[in-house]
Formats: structure tokens, C-alpha cells, sequence
DNA sequence: AAGCGTCATGTCATACTTGACATATGTCGA
DNA sequence: TCGACATATGTCAAGTATGACATGACGCTT
């Protein structure tokens, strides 16, 4: 599916508003959030290693703790911006953050599932 | 750097290494700007490869010309998220968006200016 | 030169994001 | 139980990003 996805991409002769054009853009949304996901358990990760409170990271990136606490838990009002200012804020480097950006993380149980899916049907 | 974050630097007290604290934000905002600058590098990279134009990818992301224009030029206007939407929506993954995201690109010349100012000041 | 296609820049109403605050929930020790 | 501390959730005014539109700039083709 992704891959018929992506030739229609690469063709010429786009139509707007195609089903192709609308599932991609879904597909992105999908990625988007999994990568504020990722970012959010990083922030947590990093604060929690410093050992330091909500309280005190809201202060270090100039903001509030229920901010804080919303980014962590990847609110859906907060944006990939805010994410990698507090990672960066923190200390993080570029490449840990693109590190986080870049993987994708494997669900073994999904995977074992969708595995046996395709082999009975 | 914002006026806003100065503000907010300057008002609640900072009292655990000021400057260091302050330096540490400048260093976070001016590595997001590269960052936007990469992604943006990449958007017209890509775009460019699949040889359709502005207009075309704003369809595609459901935006306009001009937007995708600013995107491209890594206007202040633009987002991170934007940026990122935007690369997926043309198929990037998350690897190769992990990857801008994680290299810094070197600059000669800057760093030499910045090694040169330190030693004077 | 005039028309056309492509990209850049300015502006604006609207939609979204943010810090701040109040309040709720959870945890732990006295 | 109580109180304190840490974290989560809801709300909102103010700030910011967004798509859309107009227009400018630049190169090509005719």
C-alpha cells in the first residue's frame, strides 16, 4: 500500500484531493505523532536523569509546570518546536534528538501479530 | 534571540549561573535555526528531485505557494512542524529526517571567527 | 516587448500554541 | 488522617503560525 503510495507520488498527473493525496497525508500525521511521542519520553528521560522536578525544567525553558507536564504526555497542544527547545535546553545534542527523529519504534508484539495475519489470511 | 525570552530571563530569578543559564538558551535557539535551515535545504532538495513546482507541492500539503516558498527560505514564520509534515508528505522517512535533524553541518569559516573571538574578549 | 511560468515577499483574518493559573490526582512520611 | 510535594488536567488571554491572496522579481519563449 505504501509503496503504490509512493509511485503515485513519484508519476506525474497529481489530481487534487486524489485518495492517494489524502492516505499519504495521513500516514504523515500518523509519523508526526509518534515522533512527539518519542521526543515527549526523551524529556521525561532526561529530566528524570537530572533528578530534577517539573518545577524546576519549567523554569529552565521559561515556562510553566503544567506545560511541562503537558509535554511529556505529548499533549496534543504541544508542538515538535516546544519539544526539541526543552531537549536542547536540557543539554540534549543534535544527534540525539535526530537519533529519537530516525528510529522508529519496533513493536514486537504488533509485528508478531501482523506476522501471523498474513500467513493464516 | 526573542525579546520575550530576554524578558522572561530577566524577570524570575535566575540564580543558579545566570549567564551560563542564558547562554545555554541562545545556544538552543541558534541550533534550531540551523535545524529549520537543514529541513528547509531538504524540502527544495526534494521537491526538486521530483521536478514539480511550489505550487504543486502546496497542493500536496494543503497549503499555498507562498508558504511553501517561506518554507523553503526557512522563513521565521515557519515551524519545525511544518517542515517535517511537509518532508513526509513527500515521502521522506523518519531516518532520513532523523539524519538532517542529527548532522551538524560545519562551518569553516564561523567557527574560525568564533575561535578568534575568544581568544580577544 | 509582451506574455508566461516560477519563486519570493508582504499582509491579513483565522486557527493554533503558549505560559499562567486553578484545581485534581497520586505518593509518601509523620 | 493530615500536609507536603510532584504530576496531571482544564481553561484562557496573549502571542504565534497558517493559508490565502496580491504583488514583485526573474528568466524564457515568442
Amino acid at each position: 500500500m505504501k509503496a503504490s503510495k509512493k509511485k503515485k507520488l513519484e508519476a506525474a498527473g497529481w489530481k487534487v484531493g486524489s485518495a492517494a493525496d489524502f492516505l499519504e497525508l495521513s500516514d504523515a500525521e500518523e509519523m508526526l505523532v509518534n515522533m512527539k511521542v518519542a521526543l515527549a519520553k526523551k524529556v521525561k528521560a532526561m529530566r528524570q536523569e537530572k533528578k530534577i522536578t517539573q518545577q524546576r525544567l519549567a523554569k529552565l525553558i521559561g515556562s510553566s509546570q503544567s506545560r511541562v507536564a503537558k509535554l511529556e504526555t505529548a499533549d496534543r497542544s504541544v508542538s515538535m518546536e516546544l519539544l526539541i527547545r526543552s531537549l536542547l535546553s536540557m543539554g540534549a545534542t543534535r544527534a540525539q534528538i535526530g537519533s529519537i527523529v530516525g528510529t522508529r519504534k519496533t513493536k514486537k508484539v504488533a509485528k508478531a501479530k501482523k506476522k501471523k495475519a498474513l500467513v493464516k489470511g
